[in-house]
DNA sequence: AATGAATGAGGCTTCATTCAT
DNA sequence: CATGAATGAAGCCTCATTCAT
C-alpha cells in the first residue's frame, strides 16, 4: 500500500543516524545543528520539523541507542553459551561499522546525564533494561551453580558491566590509535578472564 | 618575611578549585570562563594573567588530577593488606569533600579525551601512572602467590581499573540521589567482591 | 522569472559599502563588526554567512578596490590626450561620491599592508595592475616621442603614481576641512604642472 | 651637577622609543600598552606616571617625529647643492637604523590623523614646518633661476613632497623584501629624475 | 619611583532557533 | 514539506586603565 518506499526518506531517522555520527566524532556540545543538517544532507530549518530542540535530538539518540541496545540483548539471549553471551554483551562498542553505538557517544552520554536528569533518566532507564536482561540470562546460566564465589546473579551483573563500561572508557582515549579488531581482540581477553573468575572450577588449569 | 600569608590569595589554586566546581556541575563545554570567574570571585580577565586559555585550565585540571591520583597511589601502597589497597584506590571516587575528584568530572574528562588528543595524551599518562603504581602492589601482594586465576599482575590490574571506571560511570547516574557515603558502602562490597574473585581461595569464607 | 530584484538586497554588497564607510571613517582596527552591521542595518550574525571574518571583509574591499581601479584605468585609457588620462587617474581619489575609494581608506589600507602580508599581496597586486595600464598608455602617448626627459615609460608611471598617493595622504589632513572640489581644483594644478614638466617643451606655455 | 646621569634613565624617552619600535613593527592600535611596556622593560603602571593615556604617547610621539624632520631639515640646508639638500630630504626614510622614522609609522601616523583631529593638526603641524624649510632652500638655490618649468618655489615643494610621501607608501609594500640600502638607491634614483625635471636645462642630455 | 595584580567593557565569532518564501 | 536567510544572545579573549603595595 505505501508507495515511494524507497525515494520517501524517513527524516526522523536520517537525522538521528547524522546526529549519531557527529556526535560520536565530536561530543553533543561540540555538535551544531548545522554540523547535523550537513551531515544528514537537509537543512537546519527541517531539523526542527521533527525535533523541538537540539536537546529533544540527544534524546531521541539516547533512546535510539536503548534500542540498539535492546537488540544487543537479545542476541546475547540467543547464544548457545553464557561465555558467548558475555562476549556479544562486553564486546558490543568494539565494532564500529554499522549504526552501532561508538564508545565515545557512550562516554558522553553518561557525562550528559551527569548534569542533564532527563537523560540521566534515559540512561539509566537503559541500564535497568540491559542488567535485568543479564541477571536473567546468568541465573539461567548452568555455569552459576558450581560458580564458587557465592554472588547473587545481579552482583554478577554489576560486575560484568562495570568493567565492560570501564573497558569502554579505556577505548575512548586509544581510539584513533587502535583498530576496532585490535580492541575487540584485546576485550575478549578480558571477558574470558573475567568469565574464568566467575564461572570456572578454581582448580581448573588457566588456558589463555 | 612573607607577610599576610592569609590575605594573599593562591590565585591559580583559587581559579582551579572554582574550575573545577563548575566543571564537575556543567561539565567543560557547558561552562563559560565566566562562570569560573564568578566561582572563584574574581574577574573574568584575571584567569587569563594565570592560564592562557580555557584549555589550559582543563589542562592543568587533568594535572591536578594526575597529583591527586599519585597521593592515592601512594596511601594504597602504605596500606597493610592488598585488600584495604583496593578499598583506597576503587572508592575514591566517592568521598565528594575536599579538593577531590568528582566522577562527574573525569568522565567528562574521558569524553573531552576522546576529541581532543592534548587531553587523551595527558588522562593515558595520568593512567599510565597509577596502573603501574597498582600493579607493582599486585606484584608484591602475597596474595597473588596462591591466586588460582593465573592472571599476570597487569592483567589483574587492568580488570581491576576497569572495574573501578565502570563503576564511576555509574555513579554519575545518580549523582544527586544517593549520599556519597551510600555509595562508598555499595562500591566496597563490589571490591571486596573482585578481591574475593581474584586472590581468596575458593572455599575461604567471604569475610563481610 | 527573478521578482523582486528591488526588495532581495545584495548583501555582499551591501556588508562592503558598510564597512567600506566605516573603514574610510573610524580604520580598520577602530571600526568593530558591531559598527559594520549597524550601518548596513543588518545583524551582526549575518555578515559571518557571507565573510569569513573581519579581515576577510577587508581583503573583499580591497578587491574591490582593485576592480574600481580597473574601471578607472579604462576611462584613461580612452581619455582623448595625455593630459586627461593623468587627470583622471590623480585625481580619481578627490571626488567621495558614489561608491569610490576614500583616500583615507587607502592610506590606511597601505598602513595595513605593512604587517599583514595578505593584505600586502592584495595591495601590490593591484598597484602592479594599475601601473601597467598606465605605462601602456604612456608609452602609446605622442608626447612622449619629443619628451625631454629621457625617462623609460615605467619610470614615468612610477613618478606619477608617487605624485598621486602623496596627493591622496596629504588630502587625508584635510578630509573634512576642504571640500571634494576644491581639493580636485587644486590637485588638478599640480598634475598639470607635472605634465608640464614630463612632457612639454620648455618653451611651450602653460595651458592652464 | 647632574649625578648619575648614565644610570638614571630618561624616562619618557625610553617610553617613546619603545613605542616607536611597536609602533611601527605593528601599528598604533595593534600595540598595547604591555607591548610598549615590555619593548622598554618596564612596568605598564609607569607609562601612566608619564604619560595620560595611550592616546598622548601616540601624540608624543608625533612630536618627536616633528623634531626629527626638523633635524633632518637642518642638515638639508647645511647641503652644498639644491640636489645634494633633496636627497637627504626624500631619502629619509629609507635607512631604518637608529631612532629614525620607519615609513611604515609615517603612513600610519598619516591615516590615524584621518581620524584623530588633534593628531591631525600635529601632522599639518609637521608638515607646514617642514614645507617652508624646504621652500626656502628652494627659493635660494641658484638652479631655480634658470628653471624652466615656471613654477613657484612653493609649487617646486609641493610637488617633492607627494612624491616623497608616495614613495614612503611604495615602501611599506616591500619593507621586508627589500632591503634599507636598495630601496634607498632606488629612491635616490627618483629623486635625480625629479631634479633633472625640474632644474636642469631641458637641452642636456640624461646621463644615469 | 615602580610594580603588576585586578577590573570590566568591548571585540570577534558561533550557534540555536525562527520565519518568510 | 523544505529551505536557508536572519537574529541576537552568549562565549572566549584582550586591553586600557587603576591602585594597593
Amino acid at each position: 500500500m505505501a508507495v515511494q518506499t524507497d525515494t520517501a526518506p524517513d527524516r526522523p531517522e536520517q537525522i538521528l543516524r547524522a546526529a549519531m555520527v557527529c556526535f560520536a566524532k565530536r561530543g553533543f556540545h561540540q555538535t551544531s545543528m548545522h554540523d547535523i543538517s550537513e551531515e544528514a544532507g537537509i537543512s537546519v530549518g527541517l531539523i526542527y520539523r521533527y525535533f523541538a530542540s537540539k536537546e529533544a535530538v540527544i534524546s531521541a539518540i539516547a533512546e535510539e541507542h536503548k534500542k540498539e541496545l535492546q537488540g544487543l540483548l537479545e542476541r546475547a539471549r540467543c547464544a548457545p553459551t553464557l561465555l558467548e553471551s558475555l562476549e556479544i554483551l562486553l564486546t558490543a562498542h568494539c565494532c564500529e561499522d554499522q549504526p552501532q553505538m561508538h564508545c565515545a557517544f557512550v562516554v558522553d552520554l553518561f557525562a550528559e546525564a551527569g548534569r542533564n536528569p532527563s537523560i540521566a533518566n534515559l540512561v539509566r532507564d537503559v541500564l535497568e533494561t540491559g542488567m535485568k536482561g543479564v541477571t536473567e540470562v546468568i541465573a539461567r546460566a548452568p555455569e552459576m551453580r558450581n560458580a564458587p564465589h557465592g554472588m547473587k546473579p545481579r552482583e554478577v551483573t554489576e560486575l560484568i558491566f562495570a568493567a565492560a563500561r570501564g573497558s569502554m572508557m579505556r577505548d575512548v582515549l586509544e581510539h584513533s590509535q587502535v583498530s576496532a579488531a585490535e580492541r575487540r581482540e584485546r576485550q575478549l581477553k578480558v571477558v574470558r578472564q573475567l568469565w574464568r573468575l566467575l564461572f570456572n572450577h578454581a582448580n581448573e588449569p588457566a588456558l589463555a
